[in-house]
DNA sequence: AATGAATGAGGTTTCATTCAT
DNA sequence: GATGAATGAAACCTCATTCAT
């Protein structure tokens, strides 16, 4: 299928040095063939990448902080794990849209901006929640979002980019555990 | 100067959207000029960024935990200071380092992972000494360097790209916080 | 039918501009079908340009001069008529004609000039036989024919293209009086 | 020069068939130094016919029934004389207004008519001024306009493509003979 | 040192045609 | 007979780089 082989030539060589041949030759169909399923290379590159933003939406669940039968910790691992086996699972999309789909060109950053924008819209709102209910600090909880994808994003784009061999559960507590505690232990 | 004036063109339009053209014309010179001074495109791109990256690597400095006339908080503080002033005062490089420079193709990504892998065990290796004086928390300093790492990125770029105005001291103070504390208070 | 449906097509964009996906969405059947009956684009092409040639071929009559039951001016005011009828009656195919046919290939430049030739040669040795009679005034009459073909080509072509609002049976008038006055009366 | 070695080119070959390799061959230039000057092929070909437009707009002048130097005559004569000479000059030209340009697309069949409807007002008022002063016989002198056009163009059309071995001073003699005379006298 | 006209490799895209079903 | 998915040759055009002046 052409939208796998895509992926994975993106992810081999990045976007631009990706040419449609090696597309097309990984895909093990003819050119032309190439341009009867898809208007040209942007947008092919912009379908996987909004499949993957597709599948990373779902996989984000809000945190409901009255929920009786999941506690909050729960949830927010929960949450945290999802993304990270998404992310993990799929390492050649991962790569996409944390080092490729960067900086391509003004109106896919837009894209980007606006997927992240997204995201940290629905964990500020969980986390303005959880500020009522003294579950999170005190502080603007949009900076507090964007730390935290900061974070997870870094996290993930070096694991894959150094191949860092770290088990996914790992990773998981980790994260969890930063963002409950920091680690700074400042005296005084 | 036509660094100068490459370093807006970059930042303007992405590296693969500007062209030779622009940025000679930007610099009020010829085009055989631009080939007097620089290699070629990918070289007074590399330029730029090994020129930012060694302002930031200057700007930051291994916190000294026996330092008698700063505390650790205070150079804590200091470095975040130093390396958020740093990104902010020149946004057009910014974007480039934060944006541009990333997924350019496979030689520049090692580029910038071997830039971040410094950076991480530098802050990794004050992160140990912090941990065994009991300023840090237990856990994985490699991993606490990339969350750190990550958080600072995302919240830069964030404010760029989505012209955010935060006051640069309340970034400060935010990444300071969170870095302390995390955000998270599970009860139970 | 797909000859009537290519015709339309061939007339409404030209033939370059004309996609064989045009004709076959035109003629309502699919793509392969349309190489079941044609071999190529070019063959269609040729075959409508072919039959419109054999129509006219067969609306021009030879004048005889000496028919008794219909004067010489009746005969040419019909061969005129009839032709100009002919070109009038199908718009599509006239234009395909006059305009999309003209210059599209060296072959069938040659096709053209030979039809035209063929048109040249029946008129003139009418001609000839007229100048004999004293009803045609000397002068060279392969010129003559090739001047009366223009006249009239020129004068479809352009009411066509133009969509000029003449009566057919004007145009015939015209047409005629040309051909047996000119219009100049240079004193003196 | 490129335009010249694309005109020759042009009239060789056709538009379609004329492929930019061939110009920049015939013109002796890289395929890129033929984009430095054009923006692409339909332009230059456009360029060609402006050009070609603009001389054999330049070479007729409106007669005028009034000048006592030069007889009306001699003005039809001389329009006619610097009309055919311009288009034998050169061929190349010619053949692409004649024949290439024809059925180029619907733009450029605008810009044609365009061009035609022009001469044919000139011509036509010159004609009506003419039948003021009796020296052009009554009727339509648009329709005159349009035959004495479709004359000429086919003469040359014919005389070029068929490459007829007539003097130019013939045929401007024998289509000047037409339009004084037509060439039928059609007795009682 | 500076220029900018010329270069041409390299990539994208189109669309007439084929052929297995 | 009919279909339409697949083909791939062919052509266009861009733009980083060179080099004679």
């Amino acid at each position: 299928m052409i939208l796998l082989a895509a992926k994975e030539v993106f992810a081999k060589h990045g976007y631009h040095a990706a040419k449609i041949d090696d597309i097309v030759a990984a895909a093990g169909v003819a050119r032309g063939t190439f341009y009867l399923y898809f208007e040209d290379k942007r947008t092919i590159f912009a379908e996987i990448v909004d499949r993957a933003f597709a599948r990373l939406g779902m996989a984000i669940v809000r945190v409901d902080t009255e929920d009786p039968t999941r506690s909050v910790a729960e949830q927010v691992r929960g949450n945290v794990r999802a993304i990270v086996h998404e992310l993990l699972a799929d390492p050649a999309t991962t790569k996409i849209l944390l080092s490729d789909a960067v900086g391509l060109d003004a109106a896919f950053d837009r894209k980007l901006i606006s997927f992240y924008e997204e995201v940290g819209k629905l964990l500020a709102s969980s986390l303005e929640d959880g500020q009522e209910r003294g579950i999170v600090l005190p502080g603007d909880a949009r900076i507090f979002a964007i730390m935290t994808l900061g974070a997870l994003k870094e996290t993930i784009y070096q694991v894959l980019m150094r191949e860092l061999a770290y088990p996914e559960e790992r990773l998981i507590e980790e994260l969890y555990g930063f963002l409950c505690r920091g680690y700074l232990r400042i005296p005084g």
